[in-house]
DNA sequence: CTGTTAGCGCATTCAC
DNA sequence: GTGAATGCGCTAACAG
């Protein structure tokens, strides 16, 4: 039991090892201008009272925290799990502490975090916003004195870049696909239709459509399997049901996919499935799901990876380099093809 | 733009609002034992000037830090990071930061980032301790002044707590589940047979066959989907064929309902299945695939509660609480009955 | 109710 | 090569 309390401190290590402060410090640091034997001696004083700076101590003298933030709506959705994963090794290779904090969606929580975030001095901050058209989260993220991104959606009428996947262009791909498949009647589930991602993805779909001459059917009414089934079986039973549906979320491809296996549709026999954002076991079920895919890891990878170029970039001087930095990333998707849409007709029994 | 450089500091808002800083210090901290005419001037100038206290500073200030840290093998990872939400969740709610970081399974990098969290200072850790056997890292844990949890492993000949499934009994009832459907030859793929969860389920399968006079077919060879299919072809050829396959992983489970389907397997028919850990699609699956359940947000939730009653029964005096604190959580485990066991038999077409 | 002051642990001048 | 002194932003005594 050492006299005081918590942790060992530098100073603490300095008058065991018989040596000033600065020195100790100087160990630490990489233990230049410091002499060998000294050196040696110190890093073993250091060993055995297990010292281990502190973190705070340093962010106080006011260089940088290492410390970078990211605010996503849930850790547990692997496609933002997968992001901060991939964010958080950048980090790690630019010698950065990642936090990882959940919004939930809320706009009230989401500025929590970010201030929680800042009080902690993050050196930069990375968000996926609840709500793209929020001005009052403009406001606040442009005031920053910190290199802000946004992730996966953007901010309206705002400077603040942002890394996203390119939705209306997958979802117009992915719908041409289906029509160049003979389909007529496509029916878009889109799932929560607020959000800028969905949003994207229905004008992909309006765009191909409209493009093909073909009816736009849309039905934003899924929100769980129930509503799926409801949905799907009021569609089949009507006048002119459907030959091809196209969902723009993962919970949407799948309460679709178990509506229609439920109902004994023949996939994609009678009616195809083209989902939007792939998932683990696309491939595995019967017949195999046909989708977008997005980059997912490479989203949070190049986020990651600007957002330090920024921090470099700065320096000592505070300017903010107003050099010619990207303002916007897009990134494209993949269609993988498999039975769900009609490709693979040998493999498509169901 | 402010004179100097970074953030707003309190004593630029004690001098802007005319008040000492003690007054500002009042106000973040509840606003108790200052005049409402006062609080609510500074509370305006605080506003105004969009300061946010410097973490930092007070945690130099010796108090608790709010900060929480957790390992885990990977943030990606499902069950883990599922643990982490609940603990996240749990965080929240005692006003405190939760830090997540991933070692990878590594033990030099979950040293590293036992490192940088204490040197964030964290009132507390909770890990997913990739080794259970080092003694390296229990002697470093035991020496820690802080809480410190495990979660889903232990720590072998310590004292120090954990959370975990109670992964020899969940195990045993599932192979006594798969015995009593009156299988004989139940072949048991671990996949990655050095983890302790992993260990403890060959135990429990070990312990039911065992009992039932049935003879043990251990298979620790699965990686991949490769050596999966072989092992199972292999099996299949072989003089006597398994009649049913316990998985002790997620992705054995679905390496092998890939290999099973790859060659065109009745399931349950000719070979039942039945997995350690539950996944999103198991019951979407054909046939829906029986598992046994781990109460994954329970096991975050349970941990980060324990961390913070001792956080809390702490309280000024440096002891521990010396008291009948619970060494050991076991978590049970739920079987999920679907149709690749044998249950559910209208439902087990394949 | 309010202001003054000291010091938390560290990096950093500036001397030696 | 090395050490003594200063201050980062904040809270917690102590006065008033």
């Amino acid at each position: 039991m050492s006299k005081k309390s918590g942790p060992t401190t530098l100073s603490e290590v300095a008058r065991a090892a018989g040596v000033g402060t600065t020195t100790v410090s100087r160990v630490i640091n990489g233990g230049f201008r410091v002499h060998p034997t000294t050196l040696a001696r110190v890093k073993r004083v250091i060993e055995e009272m297990g010292y281990l700076p502190n973190h705070a101590a340093r962010v106080l003298k006011g260089d940088r925290t290492k410390t970078i933030g990211i605010i996503v709506p849930s850790i547990a959705d692997p496609f933002f799990s997968s992001c901060a994963e991939a964010a958080q090794a950048v980090a790690r290779a630019n010698d950065s502490l990642l936090i990882v904090t959940a919004s939930h969606n809320d706009p009230h929580i989401e500025l929590e975090n970010v201030n929680i975030l800042l009080s902690h001095r993050v050196d930069g901050l990375i968000l996926a916003p609840a709500n793209s058209r929020s001005q009052a989260l403009r406001e606040i993220l442009e005031r920053l004195s910190i290199p802000v991104l946004t992730i996966d959606r953007p901010i309206s009428n705002s400077s603040i870049p942002s890394v996203l996947t390119n939705n209306f262009k997958g979802a117009r791909i992915a719908t041409q696909h289906l029509i160049e498949h003979g389909y007529k009647r496509i029916v878009c589930l889109t799932g929560e239709s607020t959000l800028y991602t969905i949003q994207e993805r229905m004008r992909g779909y309006r765009a191909a459509m409209e493009a093909a001459g073909l009816p736009e059917i849309l039905n934003t009414s899924i929100k769980d399997y129930k509503s799926a089934e409801y949905a799907i079986e009021s569609l089949l039973a009507g006048a002119e049901p459907p030959d091809a549906i196209f969902t723009l979320k993962n919970s949407s491809t799948i309460f679709a996919f178990e509506a229609l296996q439920k109902n004994s549709v023949a996939v994609p026999k009678t009616v195809a499935l083209l989902g939007f954002d792939d998932f683990e076991l696309a491939s595995t079920l019967k017949p195999s799901i046909t989708v977008v895919q997005q980059p997912v890891e490479e989203i949070g990878r190049v986020t990651a990876e600007i957002l330090f170029e920024q921090l470099l970039g700065k320096d000592s001087s505070g300017a903010t380099m107003p050099s010619k930095r990207t303002r916007q990333v897009m990134l494209e998707t993949l269609l993988i093809q498999r039975a769900s849409c009609g490709c693979m007709p040998a493999a498509a029994a169901s």
